[in-house]
DNA sequence: GCTTGACCTTCCACTTGCTGGAAGGTCCAC
DNA sequence: GTGGACCTTCCAGCAAGTGGAAGGTCAAGC
C-alpha cells in the first residue's frame, strides 16, 4: 500500500509518516519503483502513533509505548504508569491555563474597550510579575 | 544597568533578552566596553514581555501589544479585543486537555496494572481513531 | 506514442521560543 | 596580576513537524 492511502487509513499526512520514518519510529517495505509500501502491520503502528500523539504522548514517549507494545512480555503496569504520568502533566497544564484565563478575563473585565487610549490591561502587562511575585516559568 | 540585573528585574534569563533584542523586541543602549545598557524603560518593557508571556500571549502578539503600548492614540478596545481572543484560545486548549484527560483516565482505569502483558491501554492506542472517527488534528 | 495530472521520491529550509556551549573580552576585589 | 564573575558574539540544537523545489512513476485519455 502507498503512504497515500496509508495517510488516509492513520490519519496523518504523508509529511508526517515519512517523518516518523526517518526518527525510526516506523520501518515500511520498499516496492520496485521506490515507493514505501506499508502492511497492515504498518498501518496499526501508525494508527497507534496518531492516537497516542492526540492524547498528548511526546515522540519518545511513543517510542517507549511502542516497545511495550511489541514486547509480548511487558507488564501492563508499566504502560499504566506511563498513562498516569501523562494524566498528571496533562492536568498541571490545565490548572495553568485555568490561571491563565482567569487573569486575562480579570484584565478584559476591567477594561472599558472603547476609542480611548487608556487600558489597565496594558497598565497590568508593564508592571510584569516581578522578579519574586508568582511569575511562573 | 547590565543584562545581569535586567535579568533580575524582568525574571528573564539573559539568554532570552539577548533574544528579544535579536528580534527586535526591545533596544537597549551599549556602553562604552560594548556591554548592553538599559534603561528603567528598557525594564518596563521587558517586564511587559515576561508578563504578556506568561499570560500565553505568542511573541507576535506580543509585538502588537507592544507597539499599542507605544502608541499614544490607540484606543482600549483594540487591547481588549487581542485579550479576548486570546481568552478563546487558552478555552479552547482547555476544552482539548479536559477530553485528553477523560480519554486517559478511562484508559487507565480499564487497564489492571500488573506484571500480566495484556493491557487495553495498548489495545485501544493499536486500534487508532481512524480516518473519520474523531481523532482531533 | 504522447501528454497530462496525480502521485511518489529526496533534500533542504523554515517554524516557535528559546537554550547550551565555545571562544573570547571586561571588571573588580584581593 | 590573578581569579572569578560577568559580559560579548556566534553557531548548533530541541520538538514535531511543514513547505517547497526538483525530479521519477503511473494510469488514463487522445
Amino acid at each position: 500500500m502507498n503512504i497515500g492511502e496509508a495517510a488516509a487509513l492513520a490519519n496523518l499526512p504523508p509529511k508526517t509518516i515519512r517523518y516518523y520514518e526517518d526518527i525510526a519510529l516506523i520501518h515500511p517495505a520498499r516496492a520496485g519503483n521506490g515507493y514505501r509500501d506499508y502492511s497492515e502491520t504498518d498501518i496499526h503502528r501508525l494508527q497507534f502513533l496518531q492516537r497516542a500523539r492526540s492524547l498528548g504522548f511526546t515522540i519518545e514517549e511513543c517510542r517507549v509505548l511502542l516497545s511495550l507494545y511489541d514486547d509480548d512480555h511487558r507488564a501492563s503496569a508499566d504502560v499504566r504508569a506511563v498513562a498516569m504520568e501523562k494524566i498528571g502533566e496533562v492536568e498541571r497544564k490545565i490548572v495553568e491555563l485555568r490561571s491563565m484565563k482567569a487573569t486575562l478575563t480579570r484584565l478584559v473585565e476591567s477594561c472599558h474597550g472603547d476609542a480611548r487610549p487608556d487600558c489597565p490591561i496594558l497598565e497590568d502587562l508593564a508592571r510584569g510579575s516581578g522578579p519574586s511575585c508568582g511569575g511562573h516559568q
